[in-house]
DNA sequence: TCGCAATCCTAACGAATTGTAACAGCGCGC
DNA sequence: GCGCGCTGTTACAATTCGTTAGGATTGCGA
């Protein structure tokens, strides 16, 4: 799947239909529309959508049973959107093979969200991103390897994986100690603040710091750490 | 898969946990409720639950903060359930990792229908599926097999196929030794998790494993073990 | 500038956890 | 019974990571 997500979206209303797919089109997916049940079982062969938006009220089909039809036959995660509110609505909705439910009116920035853990649900790699590029480094998390430039390896454990994400999904702003006890599930205690300097000296010495001036984990005595350089994650 | 789903509850209104548990004990599930972030932590790695509720308003932790460290660490689905009703916050806990966002109040079935789903979107389709491809090898299960891209075989016995075939229907999760015990019907022992370390070693060995520098089978420190390698089934 | 307290760094230690070689018990076929 | 392979158990080695302790650094007031 080089090519970007293919979303099908599947309602009678065409001001709904523009509405979702430019906003899915925004993040980055490609859509496709229908209007009618028909049309869009006839595309469904040639398209295999990766995600399909289903509106329940449609002119000329049962939406349950073509979202119950489409789960069984197709790879594709199904997100119904309807106006129908009531909760026995969703709960045979969801039974019947949709993914998701999602009432009318809808944010699209919310169904964008939705359709995105659609999609991070069905790779079977890692749900999140585990590759961040830094100041000549290849941070790889599922390995639990640092690759440099010159394609020397070096191996980090999961305490300090641990601290390297945080920094490197925070890049040049301040982090405080309290703030890594959150992140990091610490129990709160004197000791944790030590605990934490050793994991940070442990990382600076894999990333070859120069103790004395280092460069990317930088202390701000007093108030936390901060991680400077460019982070690119992918 | 022999025992009932086990559903983690964390919410710090006792009504709520209470409500909750009991429509997903009466759906068919175990439950485990929690009234604190750090308690549930505790417990993680003895429980290893299907899917997390988590409550946002959380007491003595960052609601969001718990959720993503989550979504890293384990293979649970997690859905949030919190009275933040703001588009943002719900496109920002999806955003962390979340698969599913609930809106306080709930209704109890469509909790359990949820649930069920994410259930649902764990087990994969092929059930009869005996052979699988990852990294350059081709396990045959039937056969208790394993070939390489070179042709050369290697039978494994049917503890390591247990294992192995663990693994390989959850790759790049984490799988706790909680998660093994239960899967693989160990003997609650104290002993139990020696078993399971030779075990894996002996896998390790047959796949040719460096020992230094495992690339498959990784051992994530104080929570479990971790398949890295795509795997495909057929 | 100097002294001092607060803060931070890190070598070293040790408890907890994990790896694996060696051994023992079991089941099975001959 | 005997041999063989499988599997759990034991014992010990290796690794991880928090803790300790002492030294280095920083900020600040005298």
């Amino acid at each position: 799947m080089t090519d970007a997500p293919m979303i099908a979206i599947l309602d009678d209303e065409p001001q709904i239909r523009m509405l979702l797919s430019e906003a899915l089109e925004e993040a980055g997916f490609r859509t496709a529309c229908f209007g009618r049940a028909t049309e869009f079982e006839a595309a469904l062969k040639s398209m295999s959508p990766d995600v399909c938006l289903v509106d329940l009220g449609l002119p000329d089909r049962d939406g349950l049973a073509l979202v119950h039809r489409l789960a069984l036959e197709s790879g594709a995660s199904i997100i119904i959107i309807s106006g129908r509110a009531q909760v026995q609505d969703r709960v045979t909705g969801l039974e019947l093979g949709a993914d998701d439910y999602i009432i009318k009116p809808f944010d699209p920035s919310e169904v964008v969200a939705r359709v995105r853990v659609r999609l991070r649900a069905g790779r079977d790699t890692g749900r999140a991103a585990n590759i961040a590029r830094f100041a000549g480094w290849v941070a790889e998390f599922d390995r639990y390897m640092l690759r440099a430039e010159d394609g020397r390896e070096v191996a980090f454990s999961h305490a300090e994986g641990e601290v390297l994400r945080l920094f490197l999904e925070a890049p040049k702003r301040l982090i405080s100690r309290a703030q890594m006890q959150e992140q990091l599930g610490g129990a709160a205690g004197e000791s944790f603040d030590r605990a934490m300097d050793v994991r940070i000296s442990r990382l600076r010495t894999k990333l070859g710091e120069d103790p004395k001036n280092p460069r990317l984990i930088k202390t701000i005595y007093g108030a936390g750490y901060i991680f400077l350089g460019d982070v690119s994650w992918e």
